[in-house]
DNA sequence: GCATGCATGTAAGGAGTTACATGATTCA
DNA sequence: TGAATCATGTAACTCCTTACATGCATGC
């Protein structure tokens, strides 16, 4: 049976501890969103499915009068994850649009490109922000490994925001200059 | 009438000058591809559908005997595209497998780590390679913002890289203390 | 009594990829 | 003659998001 790459987004937050479908949602809100996102609409009927696999194993542990169920990985599902973390990785992909209206800004003269920059770095330094604050919780943790990919974020975003601003004051001095030139 | 993320890239590929659907795909692989994609699946239906709406006009050019239709910007066209790219971007994805990978390599006790790590940075080398290869020609042409995005992503990828190895320098520096002291 | 948070789920649809089908042309 | 390239298109599918529905519990 093939998985999807979120089943083993699943799996892997398994792997750091027993969690219900609406925790999982939650860490990976608080984690994995930034380089891989999952919403209810695939984690319950996922849950599911891993369940049905023999993967994963669900307990009902209803807090208080809530039912709940509490999913943990089987010895199958943890060799299945690590099986799946000795293979190259594969997918890399992005979706900038910032990048996607700069390519496409002479279609304004450069106009639109002021402001697509500014904006494109807003973004990146609100993720920075984001990661900042995450950046002592996971390095109270035991796990080694989300505090590394926590501060590539930081560090790899903040490069990013730099860029804009950089390529921000090379356009308005070239701007500049060559007004300088025709008055 | 809303228009998709990969209408604007089309219209944003037409304002350099007229094209084929075979001629986007082909220079979406050679420029765009690297933060937005495109497969014939989409660009045909979406030919379609822009010059349905009157954004583009195709006309029939055959090349020797092939039936070919090149399509052109109208003028309402480029007032679309111009509207897009005077508003704020607002998709910024990543899916990044390899982050995934190593994030979760607390599951093999960190053995995972350095292979991921290698697979990742030869990744984002082999498209540093690319993009060297197409700066030349970004160059060459009278536009200045599809240059200035190819040295972003030369230098993005290009930082993504040497992180990669710089954290497995750590990582194996790292082992061999433990190692030192436990020996 | 009401907003907020915990908790589980589904339906509909958007976006995009892969694989395939078709057929002409060019060049070795 | 056969491979590669030009050229257009579709069908099936995966993946994922959004929006909604439901209902209990907690605390103000």
């Amino acid at each position: 049976m093939e998985l999807s790459p979120t089943a083993y987004v699943i799996l892997g937050l398994l792997s750091l501890g027993p969690k219900s479908g609406y925790e999982i949602k939650a860490f990976v809100d608080k984690s994995t969103r930034f380089f891989w996102a999952a919403s209810y609409g695939q984690i319950y009927p996922e849950l599911r499915k891993l369940s049905e696999a023999g993967l994963i194993d669900g307990e009902a542990k209803p807090a208080g009068g809530r039912r709940r169920t509490v999913y943990a990985l089987t010895r199958e599902g943890r060799k299945r994850l690590r099986e799946w973390l000795a293979v190259e990785p594969d997918v890399l992909e992005m979706r900038d649009e910032g990048l996607l209206k700069l390519f496409f800004a002479d279609a304004t003269g450069g106009a639109s490109a002021a402001e697509t920059l500014a904006a494109k770095r807003r973004h990146h330094l609100e993720i920075v922000e984001q990661l900042r604050a995450l950046e002592p919780l996971a390095a109270a943790k035991p796990e080694r490994f989300p505090l590394l990919v926590c501060r590539y974020g930081i560090e790899c975003n903040q490069w990013m925001a730099d860029w804009c601003q950089r390529t921000a004051e090379e356009l308005s001095a070239a701007e500049a200059g060559s007004k300088g030139r025709t008055a």
